[in-house]
DNA sequence: GAATATACTGAACGTTCGTTAAATAAATTA
DNA sequence: TAATTTATTTAACGAACGTTCAGTATATTC
């Protein structure tokens, strides 16, 4: 049998970048329970087998997706600051990352925020190290904010997160960007009166 | 006949309230996919082809575990309300009922916050409408707030949402209140916007 | 060009899933 | 007490699940 796949293999990497790439599309729409490893070879093209080819489990495999999305966001964040030099305009602007990473396509990002860890399997155990690695620099921003007590920075960090990562629920494109809600949010909590 | 009926119902729903529980308690630990309906039935002491009698499916059943949670947050909420007059502190007395429902061993409450309906399958499109339903006491309370303009009062309804509902993620018993949080929360966004 | 390593398929495995149907126990009504 | 309705079990169904494995192409190496 003649098969029509026959030249430009691709190399390892990068089919692995396209199985992850839809993994993390099945498992922002459908997160790790419903999205089955069925769906993720359908929407590779590829039968169930061979995603084990290249991932040991759907754990491992949700988990790379993850890791992979925290990346991708840490990185988004990071280069956003650097542009700005207000403690309250650095937290700003990694808001408005974060808003962009979560809400244009990036489907790596949403699993992030979408899937909050909690319980002791193993897999969520390591999840969480992943996550607090990049809430960290959330973090270090708030804690340069002047004007504020230690418990009012908690609160903050708190709050912030919950109402940056619920925008998924209600964002709309076509309607105000990414930028402008991380502007209005953060606008709520933003004392008038610093530097 | 129908006396006859009537007669047998309060025990039918006695039972069904326990079911209700049973499965209340799965959902909320486990979600509506990870969550059986053998683990449910395993919670009740009952065997799975038992809840069929009670409840037509795991969507079903699900939807009603999801009606009474908003059910039982509303009430907690409207009693809640009536003893504050002003707008801020009727705000702020809404959150605090939210929180304590929704972190205080209330297994109903926490699927509901923990379940954020989206997309256009039957099931969740009649979740919306309950959880509509329910938000909607939320907007009249920051509708009263004064001098905010509408864009203002969107936000922080979104916001304020997001930060109360992302409490179920790091909140610890024994530590802050809910009382004490929503106090915090709320007061996050009232020292900004309160003038 | 033969040998080897890599990419992927096809078929099946054991489990668990939601659900149904028939049989039975318990409660209620007549 | 007999008849009937309600509650629950036992057993099984087909489908979907994650995963495995032997086999088959394709690509790379010697």
């Amino acid at each position: 049998m003649l098969s029509n796949r026959t030249v430009g293999r691709p190399r390892l990497e990068h089919r692995r970048l396209e199985l992850l790439n839809a993994a993390a599309n099945v498992f922002a729409r459908k997160g790790f329970d419903a999205g089955s490893v069925r769906d993720i070879a359908s929407a590779a093209n590829v039968q169930p087998s061979s995603l084990y080819h290249f991932f040991g489990s759907k754990e491992t495999l949700f988990e790379e997706v993850y890791m992979e999305g925290v990346r991708r966001i840490k990185t988004s964040v990071e280069t956003a600051v650097v542009t700005q030099g207000r403690p309250w305009d650095k937290l700003e602007a990694a808001a408005a990352a974060h808003l962009t990473s979560l809400l244009e396509d990036d489907f790596f990002s949403v699993v992030v925020a979408e899937t909050i860890p909690k319980g002791t399997s193993e897999l969520n155990i390591r999840l969480i190290v992943h996550r607090n690695d990049y809430e960290k620099m959330f973090i270090a921003f708030i804690d340069r904010l002047p004007n504020l007590t230690n418990d009012n920075k908690k609160y903050l960090r708190f709050a912030l997160f919950g109402a940056l990562n619920a925008t998924v629920n209600w964002y709309q494109p076509g309607k105000d960007s990414p930028e402008e809600i991380a502007r209005r949010i953060v606008g709520l909590f933003r004392v008038q009166l610093d530097t």
